[in-house]
DNA sequence: TACTTATATAAGAAAAACATTATGGAGGCT
DNA sequence: AGCCTCCATAATGTTTTTCTTATATAAGTA
């Protein structure tokens, strides 16, 4: 679940949006980034890390530039993997074990009636 | 775009994730997500409401309770909507006109020879 | 070697997101 | 009416992001 998080969180936010569409296009130099999106090259070169570290960018070195490319098909992948996150039985997933047992303790008495359980105990005994 | 933002920014969230997947089980009230969650009643109702506003959840008000449910087609439909952002033409993208024009710019010149054009002006008559 | 270009990284400030605690309001039950 | 359950919202503190400025590294060029 880790890896959605970090493929959405990377995708979630306007400038890095902007940066893997650009590269959808085509590859790019970080400064052909810094010259279309008219941003600072710090700036740029902290997304390009972001996005880097959630496997959605290729880098290849060429001389002293760094040649960024998008892999659509990769993506599409990552993006079908995810929905998929929501259609197969939970018990697949990892991560889920304590969830599955309060919902099965939620469902053991038939009909939901209260949530009291839930709640923090009242403390009859204060001063 | 903004669209694409917020929907990536509400999934980017362990929290809310793991809300989702499970109303992806079956729709819940807030008091049985409290139950399964094992977490605060605020911060659970404070993420609904980031992923209401995202277009993700359906409301059923019933008494004093309300029914949260996932639409996982629309959620399907949204997450190809994200993918074609990026497979379909530049210029049919509202929003990219400055970088269209910049990045023609670059291009005009045949050959990428230097970035230069983007690096801040040096400043050469300095005391 | 000295200088320039291209990129990354570090350090700091500002803004946004997240969690907690406390409170409020709507609706059911006695 | 009074109390309880369910949920939302406000207020507050803390952590995370994001951006800027400044510096460092790597590689090309003169």
């Amino acid at each position: 679940m880790e890896d959605f998080v970090k493929l959405c969180k990377a995708l979630g936010e306007p400038t890095r949006l902007k940066i893997l569409r650009l590269l959808a296009v085509r590859p790019m130099y970080v400064c052909e980034l810094n010259v279309v999106l008219d941003m600072s090259q710090p700036r740029i070169s902290q997304h390009l890390r972001v996005l880097k570290e959630a496997g959605l960018l290729g880098e290849t070195r060429e001389a002293q530039r760094i040649f960024y490319s998008l892999d659509l098909e990769g993506l599409k992948k990552r993006l079908g993997d995810l929905m998929r996150f929501f259609i197969v039985d939970m018990d697949q997933l990892p991560g889920f074990s304590d969830e599955l047992s309060r919902l099965a303790g939620l469902e053991s008495d038939g009909e939901i009636k209260q949530c009291k359980a839930g709640m923090k105990p009242l403390h009859l005994d204060e001063e």
